[in-house]
Order: structure tokens, then sequence, then C-alpha cells
DNA sequence: CCGAATCCAAATCGATACTG
DNA sequence: CAGTATCGATTTGGATTCGG
């Protein structure tokens, strides 16, 4: 997407939206970092996002899995262990999504300043 | 967030989290790509990125106006004419953006072969 | 410990029609 | 041309409960 004309809507065969429709969820880019440093266990994943349930944890991996960016490796031991880690292709997203927080670490200010000085509904109904 | 530790919730003071926010709907992402030559008007984005409502196109600009990211500029001329643009904050987001959609389109077929080869509703019920 | 099922609340999106 | 209002369909997330 070097370069668009008016015109040309760059919907469906946008590579951008093929990345928008992975990540744009609440959850996806959290969980992907939660596994950036080698396997973790869903009880794990839980405690050290905090605020996810179990539920929407399950969803998120499901989805990544199917997407190809992580695997599942269930143990067979006394109490039950799940395992998740980036599969290699799911290692290649770690540092997109880290130029994203890197970003975030450098702006986040400036955006909650922003916030801060336009409380109001800003209407222009002018 | 050069490293968590596990019981350490990386929730709410996690950088990532403000990005996230930020991006993680349907179409701020495209709206800010949009705008990254330069200034466009609301019918221009609408026909550029199509598929879009007017509803949703001012409601997405409106929240990235908020955030310090877009600026609004009605010219007072005979046709009604608004241009939008990135504010300088809003134009270092567009590197981490483009960072993202570099990795859609190098990987973008390796996660549609993995939808492909896995496309039950994968369920690990055992 | 892990995850599926059900039920429910809330946010999001879209179509349409109306205003200046 | 730009924006708002309203309504309805769809999606999403959360709480709880049940089962392996």
């Amino acid at each position: 997407m070097s370069g668009f004309r008016p015109g040309d809507p760059f919907l469906a065969d946008c590579p951008a939206r093929l990345a928008v429709d992975l990540i744009a969820d609440k959850w996806t880019v959290v969980v992907l970092y939660g596994l950036s440093e080698g396997p973790v266990r869903h009880g794990e994943l839980i405690g050290l996002i905090g605020g996810i349930s179990r539920k929407v944890l399950t969803q998120t991996l499901r989805r990544l899995e199917a997407h190809g960016l992580v695997r599942r490796h269930a143990r067979a031991e006394a109490p039950r262990r799940v395992e998740y880690e980036l599969t290699p292709l799911g290692a290649t997203l770690i540092d997109p999504i880290h130029t994203l927080t890197e970003w975030a670490r450098a702006n986040g200010d400036a955006v909650l300043d922003a916030l801060d000085a336009a409380p109001e509904p800003v209407a222009h109904g002018d």
C-alpha cells in the first residue's frame, strides 16, 4: 500500500485490513504480548493479563490458533496443564506490536493531555 | 514494558493498553491511513475507504480529534468543505501502523493458509 | 486446572431519513 | 456537502454454572 489514488477504495484487498481484522479487539494484542517471552499456561495468562475472563481468553486463543499464530500444547498430567506458545509465524507479529507499544509509551501522555483538554462531546454542528 | 513478571497484571498502567484502546476497532487504522498523505475531505474519505457509513466515519474522526491525532478544518465556502488532517502527534502514529501493514503484506498469505487448513471450529474439549 | 454452555448487558455498526 | 437522529441487527464481553 505504498500509495493509493482517490477513487480506489483500498478496501478488501488491502493488507491493512487483514492485520486490523486480526488484532482489532480488546484483548488480542495483550494476549500476544503475554506469550511473547515463552510458553504460558491458561491460568497464568488470566493472572498476568488481569481483567480478562476465561471465556474470552479461550475465544481469543482459539482464534489465534486458527490463524496459525499460537500453538496449544496439552500436557497429560494430574492437574491438567495446557500451555500456549507463539508459532514462528506468531512470533513475527511481536515486532509490529512492540513498535506500537513503543509509540504508546512515548506519546501516551500527549494523548491523555489532549483528551483532558477536550472533554466536551466536541460538536461541530455549526 | 521491557519485561514483566508473573503476578504483575500489566493491566491499566501498560502503554500497550492505551494504544490498543485507541485503534482496536474496525475503522480507526484505515481512517488514519487515509489521512497519511495529506488533508482529505469527509466525502473523499467515504469514497477512499469504501464501505464505511458517514455516521461511523464522523464518530471515528471525532474520537481521533478528541485524542489529538486529527485536526478538523471547516472552510466557509459555497458547497460546504470540511477537511481533516493528521496533527503532528497523529503523524507519529503512521510509522507503527505502517510496520503493522508491512507485516500483513509479508505474512498475510501464511495466515490465510492457516485459516484454510483449520476451518473446523477447533474444539479442545478432549 | 481448563474449558464449554448458557444467559445477559453493552458497545458497535449500518441503513435510512432529516437538517443546515 | 457535512452532520445528526433514530432504529435495529449484529457483535462483543462478562457472570455464572457445569463437566472432564
